[in-house]
DNA sequence: ATGTCATCCCCAGGATGA
């Protein structure tokens, strides 16, 4: 979001548009209390459900759900604080599947404390993610191209955070715990990124990196329709510096995923579907 | 490739974070 405050016109037409049955956000950039005045009854009225993990200046996510919302952790058991616990992290059971909503810290550079502090967040958010159920979808800025295709050039990234094998390392031991990065294993070879620096022009020119990620278990893999990132809410005026990132799953076998109860509207009780087609130009 | 955009302080623009 880069503030949910700054984004909420965008956020609010996104939203109108895509439809999503579930939404993670990050950086919201805004406590608790100042995003249920901001947007609570804009998002009650979508029929949206939130948990919120906010703070008043910094970090910040949220998720928000039409297929219920339960179980919800705020936070990643064992992780350490700078030195204070940050809003990095909140959890809930969504239409069957847990759903971590992440905002990675960025690490700055390799020789800092924040380096340190993020690989330790992430092997803590591992173990939180291998003790959990089957069905798991961790995502969000997880502030790690996985690869050199990753980023625009890997050449200007040398010694920089985002791209070095410690980090790398630390998310390959987390998708070790059974998560598939579903929008790379749909665009195998494709340049594709969710972030562009606001300067110098670097999103018309398309330098940019792709560190915002969807990691999906194996059973909720299996169901992946869709997997892209939307470039075009990126566009126009007053953009957040990343993309959202879309996924389309099918339904479960159980029936998971879709409305807890089935809109009134709705007498056939069967929700409507539509596969969205990538659109990365 | 550091050119922007957001936060805070609290009214002017510097410090900080990404």
């Amino acid at each position: 979001m880069n503030s949910v405050k700054q984004r909420m016109p965008r956020l609010l037409d996104w939203l109108d548009e895509r439809e999503p049955d579930v939404v993670c956000l990050q950086e919201t950039k805004l406590a608790d209390d100042a995003f249920t005045t901001l947007l609570g009854k804009e998002l009650a009225g979508r029929a949206y459900e939130t948990a919120l993990y906010g703070e008043v200046q910094w970090n910040g996510v949220a998720l928000l759900s039409k297929v219920g919302i339960e179980d919800v952790v705020t936070g990643v058991a064992g992780a350490p604080g700078f030195p204070n616990p940050e809003a990095r992290a909140v959890a809930a059971t969504c239409g069957g599947i847990r759903i971590h909503s992440l905002y990675v810290p960025n690490g700055r550079a390799p020789d800092s404390d924040h380096y340190v502090y993020k690989l330790a967040w992430l092997k803590a958010l591992r173990d939180v993610v291998a003790a959990g159920p089957a069905e798991q979808i961790v995502c969000g800025d997880m502030n790690i191209a996985p690869a050199d295709a990753d980023v625009f050039d890997p050449a200007a990234f040398v010694g920089s955070t985002h791209v070095t094998a410690p980090e790398r390392e630390a998310l390959a031991a987390l998708l070790a715990t059974g998560l598939h990065d579903v929008v790379r294993d749909r665009w195998p070879t494709e340049r594709v990124f969710s972030y562009w620096d606001y300067r110098a022009g670097m999103f018309h020119q398309d330098l940019g990196m792709r560190i915002d990620l969807v990691l999906a278990s194996d059973p909720v893999a299996e169901r992946v329709k869709a997997a892209w990132i939307d470039r075009k809410a990126r566009k126009g005026t007053g953009p957040s510096d990343h993309a959202p990132v879309i996924i389309d799953l099918d339904v479960a076998p159980d029936g998971d995923i879709g409305p807890v109860v089935p809109p009134p509207s709705n007498p056939r009780g069967a929700r409507k579907r539509t596969t969205k087609l990538p659109q990365n130009r």
